[in-house]
DNA sequence: AGTTTGACATACGCTCCGTATGTCATTATT
DNA sequence: AATAATGACATACGGAGCGTATGTCAAACT
């Protein structure tokens, strides 16, 4: 029986290496996480780790930029299932907030990454979820449905809301009426971008989530 | 001449010691600040510090409650001189973005706290600021302004949002240009709050700050 | 005056990181 | 096919930084 090709012994390394430090950085944090200690729980040592990755910052990178693609799917799928753009989007903006409260991505991608690498609007991986969501809202934008804005921005205001919401959540005693105040008063928000009268008027008791404009 | 009363002499040392970890946490970084230099910048060593902060984590804390403490300041002589509640908040607001663009409380208290003493809305501070705005955002419920939504959530989701657009302009090319783009994006999203028919018409154009409803 | 308290400095050990070096298998060369 | 060269890792070493344990000296107390 022969060795496997080399090629893909030194693909299962790196996947080993960043498995191992996505599980660490995901339960103790970056800062806490020993690179002796999980590169070892992968059956090698940081020797390995410089040599791929240059150094603690790069592995970092390579958790963040692998997390951000497995987020990046799982957002296209909810917004192309949708009946229309402005639900798309919605739904979308919606299951962000989900992703968020994952522990592993807030602890990561919002908290540490944003500490060790810099702002992540400058990341190489440019924030794919931030692209994602500035696409729909240009398409809304030429269809109609929401004012004149500049699609970047309203993405960024509007990642921003959701993720604080997520956090808010994620750390709250009770998750759940959490979770519907904080996606109510995000709803509204979204709802500042729609054109004048598309906003369906809102009965006080915590509604359903909004049907699209027509 | 008598030598200073001792209190003094004490509040005095954490003083110097804020002061110096305030600078060093806002230049370098959390991570990167090394307690032996920045102690000796003050004319002293770590033995003060772990004596009054208990440890790096605690004089981080006690650099984010005067932070925190003088944002606050701020924003409540900001949404004091307004004419109106709503016109009020809408400052705080972009007061709010215009803070979060200084490299220090951008770095020490948007980056750097989060990461390494967990989420902000667990923080002893409480996050002054959102206290602040929740507070606004009440008055604003009770007045009619805007629809029924827990002032909190609201708030949490806004200054989300405000934060976000702060970083995306800070980190950019051209900090004016998309200074413009964000702050209208974010001023719409607000306009999500107000009730049916408060909302003003909006020009395509760029508009100027909307004038509060009467 | 003697005792106690507490504010700080000094000293020590430990962990962790980065680099420099070594080793062995695979690939390229002739 | 034999040798050279590359590259994927492991090992070894040095340095920095942090936390703690201990020491010192002045101020407050009795």
């Amino acid at each position: 029986m022969g060795h496997k090709p080399r090629k893909e012994m030194i693909a299962e390394t790196r996947a080993k290496l960043v498995a191992a430090a996505r599980h660490a950085f995901g339960s103790v944090g970056y800062a806490e996480a020993s690179m002796d200690d999980f590169t070892a729980s992968a059956g090698l040592t940081r020797g390995a780790l410089y040599h791929h990755f240059g150094d603690k910052k790069g592995l970092l990178q390579a958790v963040i930029a692998e997390i951000d693609a497995e987020m990046l799917a799982r957002l296209k799928i909810v917004s192309a299932r949708a009946d229309t753009l402005w639900q798309g989007f919605v739904d979308e903006c919606t299951a962000y907030i989900e992703m968020a409260l994952e522990p592993e991505i807030q602890r990561i991608v919002l908290r540490d990454g944003p500490a060790v690498l810099g702002d992540p609007s400058q990341w190489p991986s440019q924030n794919e979820c931030i692209r994602s969501m500035s696409e729909n809202l240009q398409k809304l934008r030429d269809e109609g449905t929401i004012v004149a804005v500049d699609p970047e921005a309203a993405a960024r205001v509007v990642s921003g809301a959701s993720l604080h919401a997520a956090q808010w959540i994620a750390n709250s005693d009770d998750p759940e009426a959490t979770s519907k105040k904080a996606v109510k008063a995000f709803n509204l928000l979204l709802e500042g971008l729609l054109k004048q009268g598309r906003r369906i008027g809102r009965p006080q008791a915590p509604a359903e989530m909004d049907k699209s404009p027509a």
